[in-house]
DNA sequence: CTGTATCCTGAGAGATACTG
DNA sequence: CAGTATCTCTCAGGATACAG
């Protein structure tokens, strides 16, 4: 494989003051965080509206369901619909930029189902060499 | 009494019970994390001595990539080589496991550089539109 | 050279209560 | 129903000093 393609611009500091901004950093940091990546692929099964969604994702707080949901919509990777009915309705959806990272997601998605027993076979090796005397 | 950074998953749901721990977000949360990704990225070009990689990583400290080295070292997707000459060295690289993790890595990694305009466009509309009257 | 051990700060995220 | 507003607490992670 071609090393240049695994080492892209160079990483920004992600110090404060400076923010050259890193694309990878910026995708990977979003998909680190708590819940974005569970609402896509929630949002990938077709949109949802807000309680919906609350209830496919359990344990998430209304705050951080709205939160996380601006955060998507703001990057253009999701849609937001209100409908001003009463009481309201907002459906969410993937946008065609949200789906366009779907099968890259799948991709690690499955890399992590697939490898996940030898991952925890590691650590339990890990653990237990290193297991104070 | 130090609070051991190597225990497990300090990840889990911050209700216990509810939720089983979920592969996905296990790489998820690793990759997340500001270090893993591009430690890895660094290896994946070849083998490292510590001090290469702390300068290959521009802005981490020792203690970062110490820990990170160590996580990354436990889940198996790394290896760590100590030559206990003097001065010591130590080599860092990646496994067949970490190896296996590049391709699906680099798709996202491409998908992040090459949809980086949308997103900032998307970011700029939505700031745009949501500046208030 | 290759780490460990502490200290400290600030962003992330939970709980809760209120509003259109 | 779909959010917003606080308050608080934890903990990732930076700085620094020490150690084998």
């Amino acid at each position: 494989m071609k090393p240049d393609d695994l080492n892209p611009a160079p990483v920004a500091p992600a110090r404060p003051g400076q923010h050259k901004h890193c694309p990878v950093r910026d995708v990977l940091d979003r998909l680190g965080d708590k819940w974005s990546t569970l609402i896509l692929v929630t949002l990938a099964q077709g949109p949802q509206r807000f309680n919906a969604l609350a209830r496919s994702v359990p344990d998430i707080s209304r705050r951080m369901l709205t939160e996380t949901l601006r955060h998507l919509e703001r990057d253009g990777l999701i849609w937001r619909e209100v409908t001003p009915s009463t009481p309201p309705s907002v459906r969410y959806g993937l946008t065609p930029l949200g789906n366009s990272l779907m099968p890259p997601l799948k991709g690690l998605i499955e890399w992590a189902q697939r490898h996940q027993p030898k991952i925890l076979a590691a650590r339990t090796r890990f653990d237990g060499s290193r297991r104070k005397a």
